[in-house]
DNA sequence: TTGTACGCGTTATCAA
DNA sequence: TTGATAACGCGTACAA
């Protein structure tokens, strides 16, 4: 951590008795314009009983006169509570995150918490991801809730000890978190169901391992057996070995297309099935008229009626709603130990997915 | 702010001398556990010279035993630094926010801050944002950066006058703060530029209020301002009149047909540009075939080819980075005073948008 | 090399 | 109805 060295307090040319730039009024300051002690202040500015109504407007006129706002970290330390939830997403940038955030906010702010965010930087590294839990509990936050389809339950186990947990968005069976998500096998399962509902007997599935996204290997592994239990010949290509990123799709659509006679493809989400429309698109192909394509997830925008995409819809503004409903549950005592809670999600048949003419 | 009640610190069924679920270990448990002072385990934790070696080493294991994670609100206390940005966005579901969130954790961890990001609750209410505001003044947040389109420059301007802040995203003049933006009369024109170019001569304008959207609104006038000039007719669209949300869309649309004669048609946003070419495939229309379409911002996943929008693109990662740079620059005392920076967008030629057939 | 003591801003307890 | 005072967890002079 960098030194406070004098300098940090010091800009030039600030006019004397003027209130150092940075520095904010206390409630010290507050007591000394209003013409009486803090602990009347802090009374009067939480609302509680016991003090004269025309102090009370004194007090209050002199804090909005200086703009008081009274410091968090203080309050907390004395009152023992912070009223704050951490939320840790792993990337803001991507729909899927930023929906599940919006609901979190809401709702914590429906239950009378506030909520902080904090993300990882940009390079997905668990060490990354880690250190960002801790900012959090640094900042003694109440409850946790932890989105990231990457990070492992060991990592989380530490911190779910101590302070009330949720894991949002994946699937998770340790005893000792709860967690809220949508089911993914039965969602594999279903979205496998309509693709041999229409007819294909030749699927590509591209898949995750665990170690990169939990969820997405989940649903996928899902859609592959379910495609296995109805006879179907499936073609598994694992996203892994061209490259993580989802801009190696180009040359998995190329080994899919010269494996021969793939009726349908399966994305692992929404966003790896745009990718994959686009490289068909590169070699003049279109779903569904010369292969289907499937994604998963059902978020804006990719829910476009423009893009009609047959994709599977998780539920995220539940999601959310019950992920912050737990960990407060679990903060206020109304509950106790984890709960692990399945949502179901919905298809969405749009039209990139079609029937296979015979 | 909700009270504090006995019950909230008093669970039932905890066995004795164990720690209370929600408190964490503190410095003093760490000194206890290693059998020194807490000066000493503060400095040996934090690095400072003047620690035996043996001793370190002592303190580290029985603080990584336990999972020590120091206080940060204490530490911010007692160090009057608390190496936090706070970030307000106002909605983090769409693809816009969601990127230049990541952009501002990446650079701020890069600066050596950390970030917590707070934003409105649904409900898009200035007040609400307000709030939100004050919550990460609250947290005492060194610097801060504001990412909203509609709140009013009034209402940031106190918060400013005692903390470095920055505006980013948005086109700012007032000299009390700073900001960082993408030219949006610059971007308007270019777009206009680009439909006139095309041959357009008749064009309608979804346009925004500055109540309901600066940067919207300034881009938007723009672009009407520079079809004038140009002597094209121009048929401007309050977005406001036909239901300021999204979905209304659809009516306007309608008269916009109904008008007779509009050969392209420019959206405020690409969000906005997705619900017209929604609309339009509902009545059978396609761009560019039918009319022409132009969206704005260009970020992913709009900008998928498959999409092909014609539109503007704004450089997210670095208006990103440019305002981290500005917050920390002022809290280290290495600049001083407002700074404005526009920065350059870049047309997306796209293929919604066609030259007029003749 | 280590420990003691104080202050940071706030709330809560108790006395006035 | 009000004011003084003790925590809270940490950093840091300063003393040992």
């Amino acid at each position: 951590m960098r030194e406070l060295t004098p300098e940090d307090n010091e800009p030039v040319g600030r006019a004397p008795g003027e209130r150092p730039p940075g520095s904010v009024p206390t409630i010290h300051d507050v007591a000394a314009a209003a013409g009486v002690s803090k602990s009347v202040v802090s009374r009067a500015l939480s609302g509680a009983p016991g003090v004269a109504a025309r102090t009370v407007t004194k007090v209050k006129a002199a804090a909005e006169a200086m703009g008081y706002v009274a410091n968090a970290n203080a309050r907390g330390m004395s009152a023992h509570r912070t009223h704050t939830l951490g939320v840790f997403v792993r990337d803001a940038a991507t729909p899927f995150y930023g929906h599940l955030l919006t609901a979190f906010q809401e709702q914590a702010s429906a239950r009378g918490y506030r909520a902080v965010t904090a993300t990882g930087s940009g390079s997905f590294s668990i060490e990354e991801e880690r250190r960002a839990l801790e900012t959090l509990v640094s900042l003694r936050v109440e409850g946790l809730i932890v989105c990231s389809g990457a990070l492992p339950v060991e990592d989380i186990i530490p911190f779910a000890h101590r302070i009330p947990t949720v894991i949002a968005g994946r699937p998770e069976t340790d005893p000792s978190v709860s967690s809220v998500y949508c089911d993914e096998v039965g969602g594999g399962r279903g979205m496998a169901e309509r693709v041999v509902q229409l007819g294909h007997r030749r699927v590509a599935v591209m898949t995750h391992t665990a170690a990169s996204s939990l969820t997405q290997s989940a649903r996928t592994e899902a859609m592959v057996q379910h495609l296995r239990d109805a006879g179907v010949d499936v073609l598994p290509f694992r996203c892994e070995d061209y490259g993580l990123e989802i801009e190696g799709t180009d040359s998995i659509v190329q080994a899919i297309l010269d494996a021969g006679g793939v009726t349908a493809l399966m994305a692992p989400s929404d966003s790896w099935a745009l990718a994959v429309l686009e490289s068909l698109q590169l070699r003049g192909l279109t779903a569904p008229n010369d292969i289907s394509v499937t994604g998963y997830d059902g978020v804006k925008p990719f829910t476009s009626s423009l893009l009609g995409f047959t994709s599977w819809r998780q539920p995220l503004n539940l999601i959310g709603r019950l992920s912050v409903d737990d960990v407060v549950d679990q903060i206020e005592g109304l509950s106790q130990g984890a709960r692990h809670r399945s949502i179901d999600g919905e298809l969405i048949p749009g039209r990139t997915a079609a029937a296979l003419s015979a």
